[in-house]
DNA sequence: TAGATTGTTAATCGATTAACAATC
DNA sequence: TAGATTGTTAATCGATTAACAATC
């Protein structure tokens, strides 16, 4: 299925909301979609579409357009969606319990194997099926399970240190939320890090724009 | 201090990067910097830095560097930092929860106002000095106060009505939590959608590419 | 002055869009 | 077959990098 090798930054950001759209239209019901149909639920050129699909071999039919089963199928694989990878998340304040509690790891490739804190009132505690366990049992808990990813949900301060150990311990991919940098690609390790700071700034700044129109 | 008028979505989506490690050197009493040094820090290239803040006019001397004070002014002048604009948040959930403890408006141009929810338990709690007012009184309080912006932190099947509502109502963006795609800029109000599971599913692809290696 | 480093123009690179032949 | 729509190549556009004169 797999066709290019190097698949640019800019296509692999756009597959989830392809995905994320063209699974709801399968949960409607609906069977196929051309590329032009498809361009204008996303605001995107038909032919961007077109090209960034072609990147993973041919899913569509000439006069026809697009299966979506097909084409959701052809996305679970690509993004890995149904590999049952696995996840340990650290630090259990509200952030990480709302990520515990409301997220869904499963529909997005990854199983929540347990969590983590120091925190004497939350430790031993379970919600939404999800174990919370000392942190001092980290290291030896990702030795013996070895978990694909780790989500830091825990102080910025302690970010760092905690990347690099649980890296040494095997950890292949982080879900960064501290706002912390951290960048361990030099290692061979993804991460992805969430910047709410960033984000907002970004918001702030287009906000201040529309006032000066 | 503006020069450019159209400065590209990838300059302002680095600019919270730049203010956020230009703060953090100015807080251990740094006062100059190259372009060269800065681009090692944040593994990008000297040149394009310098392209980035020609974009606002110079703020560098020649032989001399950048003054980090200057920089930090420069930028938060540019984001709109310092400019007290007013946040309400809707949906005091886990997350809502956490933005509301752990995360600071205030650093990042934002007075949070208040919070609402419908639920009676959290109605009138309050917490950080922000009080959770009933949900029915939202569009009353957002006539009267005016904020600029609403952060979304309710499920994502009321996500889009409750949008195109608050806009109705005067708001000026949007923070939007709720995993739901909202597009108001047709409307020339800015959205900063930030999708959990985009990330999550960005990271699950680069963890497979690792393990194809 | 000599060395350093910016500001800015030109060159390169990559991503998006347009066009159209292939084909269902 | 005729109409539709893909797959793919070529053209355009924009962003990044390189180069270097200006100047502190």
């Amino acid at each position: 299925m797999e066709k290019k090798q190097n698949v640019s930054r800019a296509v692999i950001q756009r597959l989830p909301r392809y995905y994320r759209h063209l699974s709801s239209l399968r949960a409607k019901g609906e069977t196929r979609i051309s590329s032009r149909k498809l361009a204008e639920m996303l605001g995107l050129t038909a032919s961007q579409i077109r090209q960034d699909f072609n990147c993973f071999g041919g899913f569509g039919q000439q006069g026809y357009g697009y299966s979506i089963e097909k084409l959701c199928e052809g996305l679970e694989d690509i993004l890995g969606l149904k590999r049952a990878h696995t996840a340990v998340l650290i630090g259990v304040g509200n952030l990480g319990r709302a990520l515990i509690k409301n997220f869904s790891f499963e529909s997005n490739g990854f199983k929540l194997l347990c969590a983590f804190d120091s925190d004497r009132m939350v430790i031993g505690s379970g919600m939404n099926g999800v174990t919370v366990r000392d942190v001092s049992e980290l290291y030896a808990y990702v030795d013996q399970h070895k978990p694909d990813i780790a989500v830091l949900t825990v102080p910025h301060a302690i970010a760092p240190a905690l990347a690099r150990k649980l890296v040494e311990h095997g950890v292949r991919g982080l879900w960064n939320f501290t706002g912390e940098d951290l960048h361990l690609e030099n290692l061979g390790v993804p991460v992805e890090n969430v910047h709410f700071s960033d984000n907002l700034m970004t918001l702030c700044y287009q906000v201040n724009q529309t006032e000066e129109k």
